[in-house]
DNA sequence: GGCGCCATGGGGGTTGTCCCCTATTCGACT
DNA sequence: AGTCGAATAGGGGACAACCCCCATGGCGCC
């Protein structure tokens, strides 16, 4: 079984490496260090999964996991959340992602949920299930963002100081393409300058301050 | 040798200690999930070293080191961020921590801090080192403010989301001054444009996101 | 089938940003 | 007495940002 692992931390990736790579059956074919890298190789590679941290540099992973689902749908995308909570699991579930696991949960649980998506099942962890049906027993969790997808790609990377250019080259997208998410998600959301969108991604927990 | 690791990520955990225990002669003796958790276990079992994450329930990194130097002398302590900057680089060592280690790092730098650590050396990444040089140089001042007033009040405006023009007519100053202000307020932060600006104005507290 | 939305891309133009340089005044430190 | 940083102001230029317009193709939805 081929696998991807992305996260920020190269610490961290290591670990994670050498957790998965006890396992005979499972091989590490690479490992991404932020959201566009992971992307890109999960495209080209073809892993049988992708275990991707949710908050990374330059896309993060759902919104990775949304172009690796879309691109290559034989990749299953495993997220790995460093939150303590499961505000990402919904939007994990809606971007295609297989599973989701924090990384508060025990070795055993990833382990677990790498087995599942190997055998073509989603996989929750107890406490995710948990707030997934505390979700459909209450109100039915009526989030519409104002900003489709690539507006918020494109706002997150505004935020993390790329100019439009390099924006264009991360997402491969022409520059224009990139002026026009910008200017649509600044005029959708009533803002007047980038510098306006860099506190919006703040406030979205889209980027770090 | 005797390592204790503590982190309040159960997955982390596993994987630093997949990662340290590949070393023949390093064992993990025990996992702690909290600061607290920590303290005690150091105190109690007298590991040759403690990894600590900054960030963790109860007791943060550096609160727990601060204990387990005091209570413990001989246990080293190793301090793991998670965090891109430095910023709790200075409090790590006051606190009596032998070294500082980014989770960003490669896994090679961990293993060189636990070798450095184990002969009795402390052990700074080469970019720790270089905050540390920044900061002895600049100790004269307050090191906390490199920016004049003037110039933090321009940050401040252009985080606020005014242009030049604005900033210029708000506090009476030509459009040039403005530009000058903010220019050299860029070159002092090592900045590249507004927009990361706002992200250090919002660190430091100077707006709300 | 048409309507709306999303994603993609382009033309052309105005304004803003950012950098290089110079220059003066003022106060503070040595 | 001289130097140094802070604050003020400007010239000129390269480039990015931001705006309007337009067009195409895909997809879902009455």
């Amino acid at each position: 079984m081929k696998v991807l692992i992305a996260d920020d931390h190269g610490i961290v990736r290591s670990g994670l490496r050498m957790l998965l790579e006890r396992q005979m059956d499972i091989e590490v074919i690479g490992e991404a260090a932020d959201g566009a890298q992971a992307r890109d190789m999960a495209i080209r590679e073809r892993p049988d999964l992708a275990i991707l941290d949710v908050k990374m540099p330059k896309l993060t992973g759902l919104q990775a996991t949304r172009e690796i689902r879309a691109q290559a749908p034989d990749v299953a995308v495993l997220i790995l959340s460093m939150y303590d909570d499961e505000r990402y699991l919904f939007e994990a579930l809606k971007a295609g992602a297989s599973g989701y696991v924090l990384k508060a949960q025990a070795d055993s649980d990833l382990l677990d949920a790498v087995r599942a998506v190997e055998r073509g099942e989603p996989f929750l962890t107890p406490q995710a299930q948990r707030a997934l049906i505390q979700d459909v027993l209450g109100e039915g969790s009526s989030r519409e963002d104002e900003l489709t997808p690539r507006e918020q790609e494109v706002v997150k990377l505004v935020a993390e100081a790329h100019t439009n250019r390099e924006i264009a080259e991360i997402l491969h997208l022409s520059e224009k393409t990139v002026e026009n998410h910008r200017s649509n998600a600044m005029r959708k959301l009533g803002m007047r300058d980038r510098v306006e969108l860099v506190r919006y991604a703040i406030r979205k927990g889209l980027i770090e301050p």
